[in-house]
DNA sequence: AGGAATGTGGCATGAATACGCAAAAACATG
DNA sequence: CATGTTTTTGCGTATTCATGCCACATTCCT
């Protein structure tokens, strides 16, 4: 990893997440801290990021100020990320969903990961591209515009020709009788076929939206392989999954 | 190998990966690493690519600090987007490429046109998604990191079977003699095909590229119906274009 | 206050690079 | 076509760069 791929990453990272830590960044890209701590001097040389004991943050930093829970659930979806970020192993080809869960396992992608990712979400490539060393493929059909996503025949039969390692569907809805629903039929039809289309389905959601239901079917709980929510996975409410013979982490 | 074709060669895999290492691409092509270092350093004179330590990156990494010019360059291509904006009537298929001055375009679009877009630059479907009421098609391939573009086989296919009305080019290089030119391998192919799929082409640029090369060829200046510069019509540099038959704003 | 974590400066090492030079190739020119 | 010139390339050497490691100072947290 070049040392300007290096701190373009940091960068990145630190206008993520406001803020970084020099022991945390060497463990991710495998560098000394001492690297790590040279790079944060040279960018907060160049007033990119402010430098601190132990890390850096970000200049606007002082903006911020944290709103409960949106903070919050965004907290909570960063774990999520990053569990479901640790299932991908170099050399696998991806299939995604849009929402703000897939964008966080995105930002938890270990930045030496070599993978292609494939998805029809605007916002989802969008932080896909950020990362140096993953291939990245868009489905290309009519965009919606408030889902941000293609949807429609041509995203369809172009998701039915792939044959992917794993899928990462964020739901907004899962229940332990009738499956995960969807409340936008369009978006329903896609889960659906990027389900068949994988080897194995990872479904990611806050633990909310657990037990709930929506309006329209995309799958029951047997086509689920691995069941990821922020909380540990001996969380009562988790337990008729398990049951199902869902993986849950 | 020719010298130009090997610096072709690297500005291609420079675009397509965001970096190169001297290293591999001297075994690739096999010539000795002094001279994929002559290579990169007279790229970088040119400034097509940003040299460093171990090989070179694409612009895309500091388009942060990029800047200089563009702020400048902004208002001239803010210019240009509204004129092109202006060709626009409702009920039309437009093809676009991406670039600054296609998102300018973008944004000088009237809000109650109904038109339908159809790009594989993601800069430039963000900027259709704004809009209220225009239909936005999104060409779906493996994404360039660097030109943040959808291309390949499936793209290029996509096109050929699209019959629109009007399309936009944002180019990089013309000239009266050679037409316009690129130095992006699969971008030329990409562009080439939207010409061939358009009843009108429009090309977008600011007159500073004009009477410039660069390496790869896209179309002679017979292909182009409109070129569109921030200069007035009757500026002496764009004389020689309306003699050879394009209607110049 | 005191232990742990973090930062500093120096140094060693291997990788990347600049530079000079010479051979080879391409080009020009009469 | 022969000859001289320029361009391009590869190699050896000295130099610079990037990085990790170490000893020691500083800061942080309780």
């Amino acid at each position: 990893m070049l040392k300007k791929e290096r701190q373009a990453y940091i960068l990145h990272q630190v206008n993520l997440h406001n803020k970084v830590l020099s022991s945390l960044l060497s463990h991710e890209i495998r560098v000394s801290e001492d690297t790590i701590r040279r790079d944060l001097m040279e960018l907060s040389d160049e007033g990119k990021l402010i430098k601190v004991h132990g890390g850096a943050l970000s200049h606007s930093f002082n903006d911020v100020t944290y709103t409960g829970l949106s903070v919050y659930s965004q907290d909570m979806k960063k774990i999520i990320g990053q569990k479901a970020a640790a299932l991908i192993q170099d050399g696998m080809f991806v299939l995604t969903s849009g929402g703000t869960t897939i964008i966080e396992m995105a930002r938890a992608l270990p930045p030496a990961l070599r993978a292609t990712f494939i998805s029809g979400s605007i916002p989802a490539i969008l932080e896909y591209m950020q990362h140096p060393s993953i291939e990245v493929v868009m489905i290309g059909d009519r965009v919606s515009k408030n889902a941000k996503i293609t949807i429609g025949a041509e995203a369809i039969s172009k998701i039915k020709n792939i044959n992917a390692d794993l899928c990462f569907l964020g739901i907004n809805a899962i229940d332990i009788k009738r499956g995960t629903t969807e409340n936008d039929w369009e978006i329903a039809q896609l889960k659906k076929i990027m389900i068949d289309s994988s080897q194995k389905v990872v479904c990611c959601t806050i633990s909310e939206k657990i037990n709930t239901l929506q309006p329209i079917h995309i799958c029951n709980i047997s086509d689920i392989d691995i069941l990821i929510t922020e909380l540990p996975p001996d969380a009562p409410v988790l337990r008729p999954y398990i049951d199902a013979g869902i993986q849950v982490l």
